[in-house]
DNA sequence: TAAAAATACTCCATAGGTATTTTAT
DNA sequence: ATAAAATACCTATGGAGTATTTTTA
């Protein structure tokens, strides 16, 4: 699992559709379709119940989303910490 | 960055030196090494001092080896909260 | 000079694309 | 009939391997 699909399940969980989140992620629906059913795979945890026109969340699926959300706001708060404040000089080789 | 890179960067570390984190990781040096480059990459932060034999945590280091941890242990509760206890019953196609 | 890290390739797995089919309204 | 999801296939990227070179203690 990449980090950035922890966003393109946010997308899905936000937008309710497969469809939709794949337009907002910039890529194309079957993408999203398989990339969410390989993360259930790797989770061995269904995260969404598949319905043609109502997609909704599992249990997993809700504790998941909040896991994805503060892993990549903590995320960004370290990318935003460590560098420019810390003021790490790049070594030179 | 892959989710598992989060266990290569704490193996690292952990044992201070790229050659005795890959053994442990059941990878090859050279590909922790690339790999590490790439995670730095990725972040916009330099995350460890190389030298030779002496290999240390940059402060963003430090930071992102707080993230890493914290991110695996969810994920890990999630995991099991998740599937097993909730018991999200499969549903049939 | 002997360890650890980096570099240069090669290979294969897989993320994401296009096209199409299935499904439910 | 239409809109959404799944499936089948293809390609390109990149993670990880082998072999080798550089580095410094």
């Amino acid at each position: 699992m990449e980090i950035r699909h922890l966003q393109s399940f946010i997308a899905l969980a936000e937008e309710g559709q497969f469809t939709a989140a794949a337009r907002k992620l910039n890529i194309v629906q079957s993408g999203l379709s398989v990339t969410i059913k390989e993360m259930e795979q790797e989770l061995g945890v269904q995260l969404v119940n598949r319905a043609t026109r109502n997609l909704s969340l599992t249990h997993g699926g809700e504790l998941f989303l909040e896991y994805a959300r503060s892993s990549l706001a903590t995320l960004n708060e370290v990318r935003l910490l460590a560098s420019p404040t810390g003021f790490e000089p790049v070594l030179s080789p």
